[in-house]
DNA sequence: GAGGGATGTTGACATTGTTTACATGAGGGG
DNA sequence: CCCCTCATGTAAACAATGTCAACATCCCTC
């Protein structure tokens, strides 16, 4: 009852697999189009079969959200450790140019769906995550500490508007100068 | 205009009940627990009954965000027809607590499911509360618009933050007050 | 090579949003 | 006053979804 010679029962991967096909799922139709038997219909699995690797489709939600935070982490270390001439800057534009990017995953790991609270993994990885980001801003917490909130503030919430439309791109502008222009305007 | 006791066939005023109903449901359960079916019942009607009102669910939660923009706009005009000390600085504390003590109808409002582009009501209840912002604001948006723009990004993303307990506080520290002390960190 | 646990399948169930056909009743024109 | 009509509500059904239980298949170890 093989569809091809090379589908064996055991798919090999799956977990891995599914993670994938749902990124580009999620990046395409949105987290409300990320159906589980879609998924496991594009990964050629049955529908129950991802149950053997997520507890739900909440969990499945929230792996998706916690490598999105790893990847996020990753990127902000490695424009930190490239020494940018104004480090804050630097990052507050990777920040915001990240969540561009990946509009639907950005939105995902800030979803409310998973509220945090029964959620330690997700909860982990974004404290994780803002926790590479406070040590490369500054030591400076004790002092500096409002001003690195405000920037963080500032930064999360551009990222927000400019993903809902909300911020309004004039003729001829280009986003990522009005991006750079808003983050340098302290 | 007699609301009998007994009930009658017809409710009166369905629609006005359907809102009053979810909005309350919405902010105990969030959105998720939002369902026709139960917010129906709590209506004391079929569970049919509401798409005599609204198109679809999605339809419903767009008339409950609208609300949720008028109320907005209306607290800000609020604050602003005040004459407070520092209008921007009484419009961003005002704008954080808003989204704090609504906390649900605030993620609705801005909630990626209901896509914007295929809503014109919302998107035009959206524009019309940050009109009356942009206006309060100030006419500098010409040569001030990085600065409000920044501004605007600033209280958006602390109040996000805030919702998602993003921030935390220190022993001993007040909400209200870090929230005045990031805003007048110019 | 025989079992056992991990992994995948099939079929079913409850729930949800939604639709269709029907019931009710308020209100206006004859 | 009756009747007709239309807005409004109900009931019953449908498709789709997340999820689970029972069964099938295969890899790994003793």
């Amino acid at each position: 009852m093989s569809t091809s010679l090379n589908s064996p029962y055991h798919h090999g991967n799956l977990r891995q697999a599914l993670l994938e096909a749902a990124l580009i799922i999620l990046e395409k139709e949105g987290e409300a189009g990320l159906g589980l038997r879609d998924l496991a219909r594009a990964v050629g699995v049955s529908a129950a079969a991802p149950y053997r690797h997520f507890d739900s489709r909440a969990a499945l939600l929230e792996a998706l959200a916690v490598t999105g935070f790893q990847r996020f982490s990753a990127a902000m270390e490695a424009v930190a450790s490239s020494n940018p001439a104004d480090p804050m800057a630097a990052m507050g534009k990777t920040y915001v140019l990240f969540a561009l990017s990946n509009a639907n995953l950005f939105r995902l790991m800030f979803s409310p769906q998973l509220k945090k609270d029964g959620r330690p993994g997700l909860r982990m990885a974004a404290d994780a995550a803002f926790d590479t980001l406070r040590h490369v801003v500054g030591g400076d917490m004790k002092t500096g500490r409002i001003k690195a909130l405000a920037a963080w503030a500032k930064v999360h919430g551009l990222s927000i508007l400019l993903l809902d439309g909300q911020i309004a791109l004039r003729a001829g502008e280009d986003t990522e100068a009005l991006i750079a222009e808003i983050i340098g305007s302290l």
